[in-house]
DNA sequence: TATTATAGTTACCTTAGATAACAATTACCC
DNA sequence: GGGTAATTGTTATCTAAGGTAACTATAATA
């Protein structure tokens, strides 16, 4: 079950506004929580720092972010530019589309259910990555 | 929801026995299917062929694969070799018990349904795939 | 028989993950 | 307060994994 996601067919919705999955990652992030620090990123993507350190850099490239000061001078927070929302909101839509289409025919009660699983599932990874 | 599985959980695991997805994906197809061919898998996948081409070829390095006859002379047909197969039975041993870890405190009720989801998840896929 | 379709490969590009080693800054401890 | 720890981020380097374009070889078909 856990092993065949479905990444791919999430990569072909995403290609036709020239984004990556760790890209859109980013972008929801910021979109949904205002602002991050690149290690809050990496904790949220379970990913090493220097992975995000790359994907914030190519975001940068496309302006699609821009700097906000920190409570540091190491920390470097960042938030999403006007170009970064308003690109976002436009994927959004298109990923918005997909997820309904994949839903089709799944009760609303049904899809609440695999949504709540999907939440323990995540808490369940969250409390084993703190034990270590 | 769906743009945020738990794969890079799951390298975690699969990279103690020095694994990767998408190898881990063929060995599993494998694994239940008997064999296979490399536009088998591309479908499988829902990758282009010269994806599946270099994994395959990887694998092949490795020597957890072996040739068959196709009906073809045109068409690669593999299978699981003997190191393979054992292979494939101890890395399973990990992804069960990391699949136990994750649903700790789900009900058995609610993992099914979850399953079950994700299969109409599936065949939706598949159905949108065949449209096309 | 000539054309078209299918299976696979090769070459090349990009994204995305990992480690190791490092600089800069901050926190802490005696 | 000064020296050591820890934190934040970057650079360099490696590999996996995706894509497209162009190609060969074989099979199917018109």
């Amino acid at each position: 079950m856990l092993y065949r996601p479905f990444e791919s067919q999430l990569n072909v919705q995403l290609a036709k506004h020239d984004l990556y999955r760790a890209q859109w990652s980013v972008l929801h992030y910021l979109a949904t929580n205002g602002s991050a620090t690149l290690v809050e990123l990496a904790h949220y993507q379970r990913v090493e720092k220097p992975t995000v350190t790359r994907t914030v850099t190519r975001l940068e490239e496309l302006n699609y972010l821009e700097h906000i000061p920190g409570k540091d001078r190491r920390e470097k927070r960042v938030r999403l530019s006007p170009l970064g929302e308003s690109l976002y909101k436009e994927v959004r839509l298109t990923v918005d589309q997909f997820e309904q289409e994949i839903l089709k025919g799944i009760s609303e009660k049904d899809q609440l259910a695999a949504i709540q699983i999907m939440k323990e599932i995540r808490s369940n990874l969250i409390s084993k990555e703190t034990v270590k």
